[in-house]
RNA sequence: GGUCCCUUCGUCUAUCGGUUAGGACGAGAGAUUUUCAUUCUCUAAAGAGGGGUUCGAUUCCCCUAGGGACUACCA
C-alpha cells in the first residue's frame, strides 16, 4: 500500500469564484504531489446541478494558471482515469449505487422534502437513522412490491446509505492524529438522488478518489466530522486496503472579529479573497481579485502557504514555490485556524515586487499607464523603477488610521510616479511641504537655479549633480525642496539630479518658470 | 442542543519535559537621508484558568472557559 504512486487531488464544485481558502488547499496539495513525485489530479465536483454558475469552471483554471500551480490530470488537463467532470460519471454512480443495494448497505427511500421537514417540526433533533428510519417510507418499511411499483411509475426517490449505530470509527488524520467518533451520530446520508440522476458528494468523492487511486485526501476541517462517513462507503464497498489516507487543514478566519474568512471582509476592508477579478453573472457584481490588485502570484503563494503551515526554525519565510516543495511538511501544519492578515500579505508582495529586476515592472508597469493615457519607452519606465520602487504610498488600516508603508503593489505606482509624466498644474498653498519650503525670497532663488540650469551642458544626474553642486556651495542656497516644489508638486519624489535628468533639460526648466509663476 | 476539532506576543508561528520562551508582520524609539521612503539598530509584547503526573511542565493527562467546524435530496 506504500508503494502506491502519491496520488492527490483538488476537487472544487463549480458554484462560483475559488475561495482563498480554496488555493491554498490546492496549493498543499500540489506541495504534497510534487514532494512525493506524484500527481495531482484536477476534478470537477458537479453533482448538484442546481448550483451551477456558467464561468466558474473556467475561472478556477485560469487562477491556477495564474498562480503557477499546475495540475497533472483533470478537466482541461487530460489523464486515464477520466472523466474528471462527475456530472459526466453518471453510468459509474449508478453501478456503485446498485451495489450497495445489493448487498444491503443501502436502502431506498421515498420520503418527500415536505414529509421530511414535518418530521423534523414534530420530533426534537430529527435524524434519519437507525432509530427513525422505520417510522419512514423506505424499502425498509414497506414490501418489496411497492417500492417497485413506485419506482416503475417514476415517483422520485433517493437512496441512503444504511449506517449500523454504536460503533467507534477511527480516523488517522495526518495533521491531528486519532479522531473517533460513533457511528450513532451519523445520519443515513442520501447518496443518490434519482431526480436528476446524480450522486451526492459523499458517494461521488469515494467512488471517484477510489477510481481515480487517490492515495492522500487533503482538505478543509469542514470535512472531518464526515470521514467517519466516508471510512464507513470505503468499507462498504470493500475498498479499505486502499483506502486514502487524510489529512484535514485548519481554517482560515477572519482578520478580526469571529469566524471564517468570507468575502464581505475583503470587501470590508479592502483585500481581496479571490484570485482572479469575478464578475458575478447572477448578481452583475464584482469582486476584486489578487492580481488585479497587483499582487504577484509568487507572493501570494507564498503569503497563503504559510498560514497554517511552517517550516520551522531558520528557514526565511520568503521562498519560491520550489523551496516550499522541498520544504513542506504535513505533519507540521498547524492545528489551529488562522486569521487572514492582509497586511503581512502587502509585506510579502513587496518583498516579491522589490527582488524583481527593474525591468521586470514594464509590462505592468506600461499596461497601467497606458490606463491614464501615456504612452512610453521600456528604457523611460525601467529608469522610473529604478528611481520610485521602494517610495511610499498612503493606506488605511484595520481602524480606519491613514497610515503610510512602502509600496507593495505595481497599482500603487500611479499615484506616485504621476509627476514623470505629467507637470503640476497646480499647487497646493496650504500644503505642508509647500508652505513650509516656499518662502519670500524662494521664487528669486528657483529663477536663479533655473537660469544656472539652463547652462548646464551634461544634464544627466552625475553631470548635474557635477555642475550644480558647486554652485549651490557657492551660493550657499539650499534649494532641494523647493525644487522639488517645481517638478513634483509635492514632497515625494525620488533624488532632484535624477528627476532633473529624466525630464530633460527643457522640460525642468519649463516646470520651474511655471511654478515661479504660479507661487508668486 | 448534539458531535468533533482547536487554544504561545495584536497577527502568523518556533519549541517535539529542563530555553533569559526564538523569529516574522505590525507598533514604538533612535541613527542615516535632498522630500516621502528605504536601510540599519534598539524596545515593548505571549504560554486562557484550575487541577493532576513528574525532581522539573508551554510541552503529557483531566476539568472549566473561550473559539471554530459540522449537524441538507450543498459541497
Amino acid at each position: 500500500m506504500s508503494q502506491r504512486r502519491v496520488r492527490v487531488r483538488f476537487a472544487p464544485s463549480p458554484t462560483g469564484p475559488l475561495h482563498i481558502g480554496g488555493v491554498r488547499t490546492a496549493l498543499y496539495n500540489y506541495l504534497f504531489a510534487r514532494q512525493h513525485g506524484g500527481d495531482l489530479i484536477f476534478r470537477i465536483e458537479d453533482t448538484d446541478s442546481t448550483r451551477f454558475v456558467p464561468g466558474a469552471e473556467e475561472y478556477i483554471i485560469e487562477s491556477f494558471q495564474w498562480l503557477g500551480i499546475k495540475f497533472d490530470e483533470g478537466v482541461g488537463f487530460g489523464g486515464s482515469h477520466g472523466p474528471y467532470r462527475q456530472s459526466e460519471r453518471r453510468d459509474i454512480y449508478r453501478k456503485y449505487v446498485r451495489q450497495l443495494l445489493d448487498n444491503g448497505k443501502a436502502y431506498i427511500a421515498f420520503d418527500t422534502p415536505q414529509e421530511l421537514d414535518a418530521k423534523r417540526a414534530e420530533i426534537e433533533n430529527f435524524q434519519y437513522d437507525s432509530r427513525t428510519r422505520g417510522l419512514m417510507r423506505n424499502s425498509l418499511t414497506m414490501n418489496p412490491e411497492e417500492v417497485k411499483s413506485l419506482i416503475d411509475t417514476g415517483v422520485p426517490y433517493v437512496v441512503r446509505f444504511l449506517i449500523e449505530p454504536g460503533e467507534d470509527i477511527h480516523v488517522d488524520d495526518m495533521i491531528r492524529g486519532d479522531v473517533c467518533i460513533n457511528s450513532s451520530i451519523l445520519d443515513d446520508k442520501v447518496l443518490y438522488k434519482s431526480a436528476d440522476d446524480l450522486p451526492t458528494y459523499h458517494l461521488a468523492n469515494i467512488v471517484d478518489d477510489h477510481l481515480m487511486e487517490v492515495t492522500h485526501v487533503i482538505r478543509g476541517e469542514e470535512w472531518l466530522p464526515s470521514a467517519p462517513l466516508h471510512i464507513l462507503l470505503y468499507r462498504a464497498f470493500g475498498w479499505t486496503d486502499t483506502m486514502p489516507r487524510f489529512a484535514h487543514l485548519p481554517l482560515l478566519l477572519k482578520p478580526i472579529g469571529n469566524g471564517k474568512l468570507s468575502k464581505r471582509d475583503g470587501d470590508k476592508l479592502g483585500f481581496p479573497v479571490f484570485p482572479l477579478e469575478w464578475h458575478d453573472p447572477k448578481s452583475g457584481e464584482t469582486s476584486s481579485g489578487y492580481r488585479e490588485k497587483g499582487y504577484l502570484p509568487g507572493a501570494v503563494c507564498n503569503f497563503l502557504a504559510l498560514l497554517g503551515w511552517n517550516p520551522g526554525e531558520g528557514q526565511s519565510e520568503i521562498m519560491s514555490l520550489d523551496d516550499m516543495v522541498r520544504l513542506f511538511d504535513l505533519s507540521k501544519c498547524s492545528k489551529n485556524g488562522a486569521k487572514f492578515d492582509y497586511i503581512k500579505a502587502a509585506w510579502f508582495n513587496h518583498q516579491y515586487m522589490i527582488s524583481r529586476d527593474d525591468s521586470e515592472w514594464v509590462p505592468d508597469f506600461a499596461a497601467l499607464l497606458r490606463e491614464q493615457g501615456i504612452q512610453s519607452t521600456p528604457e523611460k519606465l525601467t529608469e522610473v523603477v529604478r528611481m520610485m520602487k521602494l517610495k511610499v504610498v498612503e493606506y488605511t488600516d484595520a481602524q480606519g488610521n491613514k497610515k503610510k508603508r512602502n509600496i507593495s503593489f505595481i497599482t500603487d505606482m500611479w499615484p506616485l510616479t504621476r509627476f514623470f509624466f505629467v507637470a503640476p498644474a497646480q499647487f497646493d498653498r496650504e500644503d505642508k511641504f509647500i508652505k513650509k519650503n516656499w518662502k519670500e525670497t524662494t521664487a528669486t532663488d528657483m529663477a536663479a537655479l533655473a537660469d544656472r540650469l539652463e547652462e548646464v551642458s551634461d544634464f544627466s544626474a552625475t553631470g548635474l549633480k557635477a555642475e550644480i553642486d558647486p554652485w549651490v556651495e557657492e551660493t550657499g542656497m539650499k534649494p532641494w525642496n523647493a525644487w522639488r516644489v517645481c517638478l513634483v508638486g509635492e514632497g515625494q519624489g525620488p533624488d532632484m539630479y535624477e528627476l532633473a535628468a529624466f525630464l530633460g533639460k527643457e522640460e525642468t526648466v519649463r516646470r520651474m518658470r511655471f511654478a515661479i509663476q504660479s507661487l508668486a
